[in-house]
DNA sequence: GTCTATAATTTGATAGAC
DNA sequence: GTCTATCAAATTATAGAC
């Protein structure tokens, strides 16, 4: 936790962590006060339930993805961007957070199956609103969103970066 | 439970159907036992850990995938067959049983870590020894296994089986 | 805002009777 | 093989002091 950082922030960078590394139900108010320093009724301060602060952490990691995504200026970019998104996690084997909370979303609360799916479609919505999408991708948007989330679930899943690297081969034109 | 099956084969059923749904720590003893009719003490006679059933479930489900497979007379008929194995799951929305306990390899007990990346390798072997695979493969084996595994993935996520058959769309040349 | 204390429930696992 | 009974630990969440 940096200096600047609400406490918000920290419990929320805790959580992120430990939900893309073990799931929704990998993870506990008291292993996110233990990471930050205080105590788990505390942490139900910030955030009443866990759904709450799943559904924050939800959306607050769809914000960064489309601050790092930024305005592409050409479909060519767009694909570039969005592989480096990926590529950085595989390089750490660590699962997007999307991933790590949609795949059990038949068990998730509510207020999160919702905030999962809406991050796949963020994701999908930005490569088609790319300039010149229709003519210059190499694929569907939906076909190299789902390429990469596959393609970073299966290197986690065999805990080999290189993995990710052999199946997006096709993405690089 | 059918009336010829082993009480251990409906246990894993039982496992296989909520691990798929909910991941590793998305079921109990408890809930397997009184989904076949039993209590927990005697679950854990069939299966003393939960890596140990865990383990085992894995394992069964990659027999069944490969017998599902089966043996292709070509290259196309292979890409068919694993692209069918996927689509039927899609079209109930559940998810890979490998995707579902891979995405937390993190936090999986060693045993059922290694079971769950020896199914991926698994389809990409199968793939990657299709007749003429080098030759007629419109990609990769790996690229090929992870556009699946993502495309079902992101259509659990979104509860939107559409999405896998949009997904997969350049698998249909 | 953070704490102590605790309630109510669930979990994986074991002992021992039958 | 299945049961009852139980354990020790962990879970989400709340009440109320400071």
């Amino acid at each position: 936790m940096s200096q600047s950082e609400t406490i918000r922030d920290a419990i929320l960078d805790a959580a992120e962590a430990r939900a893309r590394a073990a799931g929704y139900n990998g993870f506990s108010f008291r292993e996110l006060a233990a990471d930050v320093g205080i105590k788990s009724a505390s942490v139900h301060y910030h955030f009443p339930t866990k759904s709450d602060l799943a559904h924050e952490l939800m959306e607050r990691y769809r914000t960064k993805a489309l601050d790092f995504l930024g305005e592409p200026a050409s479909a060519d970019a767009a694909l570039d961007r969005i592989v480096l998104l990926f590529r950085q996690a595989a390089l750490e084997s660590e699962m997007c957070l999307c991933g790590a909370l949609g795949v059990s979303s038949a068990a998730l609360p509510p207020l999160v199956q919702t905030s999962a799916a809406r991050f796949s479609r963020t994701l999908v919505d930005w490569l088609k609103h790319a300039p010149d999408a229709g003519r210059d991708l190499p694929f569907p948007p939906e076909a190299i969103v789902a390429l990469l989330e596959g393609a970073l679930l299966l290197s986690v899943t065999a805990r080999d970066p290189a993995f990710f690297e052999r199946a997006t081969l096709p993405l690089n034109p």
